[in-house]
DNA sequence: GATAAGGGTTCCAGTAACTGGAAGGTCAAG
DNA sequence: CTTGACCTTCCAGTTACTGGAACCCTTATC
């Protein structure tokens, strides 16, 4: 099939499909007629198997890995696991980094009036001076 | 003072600090002798406000438009709370989708056995096939 | 056969916010 | 006078795409 549908069935733009490409994970064969590239049903699945994995914040690093164990049939479970885990440490961390933030930004809106005069208590905070 | 004591007091790098003047951050003046960067109390107060509001996630672009106000002696408060309000929102939806990462990863690694057999569900999950 | 629409192709540039590194100038100390 | 620790500029790389230009292919219609 050509690129349009593998975008529509593996819901990735085009221009991401052919990135994909360039950097080596999904590489279809081409029409030679047209020069259209040619995705496989394979491919396809493949593409929604990256998306799914983007989709769930791993990076494209990692979505290398974790397709090579994937297309690896005698992978151990450990390794995909490992990988895994280090990823949701990973999100566990900005989590936390943002709820910090959320808490100090909160406060800090929170006693600011946000009327027409000039006090605003955000600015002071961030000037440095405790509000 | 030189970038690097100026880089120590507002706890950023001289690198971060010469590209926040490339980008109209912060100028200073220059030693015409030697061509250094010449810092005032005052611009290292910017910086350090700067590297506050960056703590804190806003955008240089926002830490831009927050300068701009806190620099205008007769800035309404309101307009300050409107872009942290505004980015508090932001963080909010990033935690959220975060968190919704968190949960469905959680879960695959959860049904993983981790060991050096080949059948993993989080592969599975990714693939598509429910786990 | 000409043409127009709606695909496809390549390639280059831009995004955000820095960071690393090379090549070279300046300054204070010994 | 040299050494070391600063400083300077400039260029490239990072992440994961996205936008746009210029041009080719296919199909349908007139």
């Amino acid at each position: 099939m050509i690129i349009g549908e593998a975008a529509k069935l593996s819901g990735m733009s085009a221009k991401t499909i052919r990135y994909y490409e360039d950097i080596g994970l999904v590489t279809p064969t081409r029409d030679p007629q047209s020069g259209y590239r040619d995705y496989s049903d394979n491919d396809v699945h493949v593409l929604k198997f990256l998306h799914r994995a983007r989709d769930l914040g791993f990076s494209v690093k990692q979505c290398r890995e974790l397709l090579s164990l994937y297309e690896d049939r005698d992978r151990a479970s450990s390794d995909v696991k490992a990988i895994a885990k280090s990823h949701l440490e990973d999100i566990g961390r900005k989590i936390e980094e943002l709820q910090e933030m959320e808490n100090t930004l909160k406060h800090l809106v929170s006693c600011c009036q946000g009327d027409d005069r000039p006090d605003c208590p955000i600015l002071s905070g961030l000037a440095g001076k405790d509000s």
